[in-house]
DNA sequence: CATAAATACTACTTAAAGGTAGAATTAAAT
DNA sequence: ATTTAATTCTACCTTTAAGTAGTATTTATG
């Protein structure tokens, strides 16, 4: 499954976003702070989200983040997808064991159900979805 | 779940071993070709295996690796523990959110179902289990 | 004993992820 | 216009996993 550090944060990040947010903007600081996020990280993390063009950003003095489209139609999946936490390969736990293109490995069968499972739960949650779920931060 | 390069090495190289052998030895020239892993990678995977005391080794010609237990002893969650592969935590998806020592993070029931379900195929399977199961290598 | 074939040990190299630093750019406010 | 507070860009540093190299040690066999 491999969620690298970049795609939770950006989960962290723009969940608390999509429950903070009445169309003000957040901007990196408060965000870095908030959130436990070193501030660096986050802005380069960010950066990279706009240009997905999940977020839009508002440079210069009393700029941020901002979502411009509903919460709603911002799939989890998406994220993962701008730091190549790429979701829906088929691979099995052993990464080998291929019959005829088949995976055939030991424990393949058990590996991929749960692992589905996760595919599932990235692919049908927006951001609206898990938005204030879990603690305020 | 994050399963190192060397944790899947590792459940190769065991199950195939619990698949040939007739308390045969097996060495590592012959395993690294077959399994096609590096033969070097492989002895450094298997050295921590033997310290481990999973399997023993028989040094000098004519040597090799065998196991001692009954395969059916050998539980997979033992190999990942050799690797620091810990599937015991209770680490959710976004690592973070706890609420009186709980994870509350947005997505913690939909991850931890199916963390859970890995984790229990890793503490329930045994290597007699798995093994066969694949292809022929 | 000498040799050959095996594992074990120590140290190094490489590649990728995680994270940091500093300067450049933008734009509101005064 | 200048200042200030924000994002963005380029480049770098650090840590860890993955893999390699070479030598030492062990032991059956002739």
């Amino acid at each position: 499954m491999q969620l690298s550090n970049s795609s939770q944060y950006a989960i962290r990040i723009l969940s608390y976003m999509a429950l903070e947010q009445d169309s003000k903007l957040l901007n990196a600081t408060q965000l870095a702070a908030t959130l436990q996020i070193p501030y660096k990280f986050l802005t380069k993390i960010m950066t990279e989200v706009v240009k997905a063009g999940l977020v839009v950003s508002i440079r210069g003095r009393e700029g941020g983040y901002r979502f411009e489209k509903p919460t709603s139609q911002i799939i989890v999946s998406e994220i993962l997808k701008i730091f190549n936490d790429s979701i829906e390969d088929k691979q099995c736990v052993l990464g080998i064991g291929f019959c005829n293109g088949v995976c055939k490995c030991a424990l393949h069968d058990q590996w991929m159900k749960p692992k589905l499972l996760m595919q599932k739960m990235f692919e049908e949650s927006s951001l609206a979805d898990i938005a204030g779920k879990g603690c305020k931060q």
